[in-house]
DNA sequence: GCGTATATGTGATAATATCACAAGTCAAGG
DNA sequence: CCTTGACTTGTGATATTATCACATATACGC
């Protein structure tokens, strides 16, 4: 797992990349990866951060899909669920997931400063936070981790 | 840190020993615990769970407080912003934190099945999360762990 | 093609959160 | 005592985020 984000590279081969594996992913598992869907991934890609559904859903409207929250709302926790965006519940807002097939429970580094929002390796993290709730008898199904700060450029300057 | 939340435990006594705690903080270093905002303390004590912003309101109403929304806001807002709540991002709601004062960026176990919340002890956690960042030169200011999962009652159930 | 499951369009509404401004409280300092 | 300024609360309005309900359309298995 690559921290692309916080670091330079050719942002539209990193977007064409990460929607080519998107795509074979969901032919392999019968996903239905329809235009809606497509584009909204597309989107978050483009974006390279962060996106409320709102934000989302104004692009498709102009876009000549549908323009009531549901649409957006769909096309996301379709994306979400099948591991290809994940929600930042920090932000209320969802991004493109960096690393689709790669079985993941990332860990989100979010800059206060620039917004960007970077998936980092949570194999750690969740190691440890299994522990803790092995200890108390919990048995966790899902989580979310997510950390506010700044980004290396936000500090810089 | 004792994991309260999953073992049966005399809550009375729990309520008013973390309340105490609570005060004395509070005197200790010169806040203002205001009758609205030590009501939505004990609001949130006697509930030993999740609350939403507008539960709470509604208890306040009731009560003789104001009715609106910003009441209740802002009461939570200091609670959490001087650790004596916590704020579950996952559910929308807001808990309060049942060790004030021992400095603490706990995890969250949410039991999807009866809503309870544990706070879990995240040393190992946040230190695996920080490791990850720094191996991107990220900065960690605050972080929000949460699982959702299922307690020991109701795995048992 | 037909029937069924799935997906989308659309209007309405619910749930969560913030803004703006007036009024009240409180603790110095003069 | 009175003023002043910081903080707190009340209140109405509004913004933002998310879900429901139901009709229509599309895709898929047969
Ligand atoms: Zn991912
Ligand atoms: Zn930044
Ligand atoms: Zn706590
Ligand atoms: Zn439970």
């Amino acid at each position: 797992m690559e921290p692309l984000a916080f670091h330079h590279h050719d942002h539209s081969h990193c977007e064409g990349d990460v929607m080519h594996r998107a795509e074979a992913l969901a032919k392999e598992q019968g996903l239905r990866l329809t235009p809606v869907r497509k584009r909204v991934l597309e989107i978050l890609l483009e974006a390279h951060k962060a996106m409320g559904a709102y934000d989302v859903l104004q692009r498709l409207a102009a876009e000549g899909f549908g323009n009531q929250p549901p649409v957006a709302y769909r096309a996301l926790e379709f994306l979400v669920e099948h591991g290809l965006a994940h929600r930042i519940r920090r932000l209320n807002a969802f991004t493109a997931c960096m690393h689709p097939g790669e079985a993941h429970s990332p860990a989100f580094l979010i800059c206060r400063q620039c917004d960007s929002v970077a998936e980092a390796d949570a194999a750690g993290v969740r190691a440890a936070l299994g522990a803790s709730a092995d200890a108390l008898g919990f048995t966790i199904e899902r989580s979310n981790i997510e950390a506010l700060g700044l980004c290396p450029a936000c500090k810089a300057a």
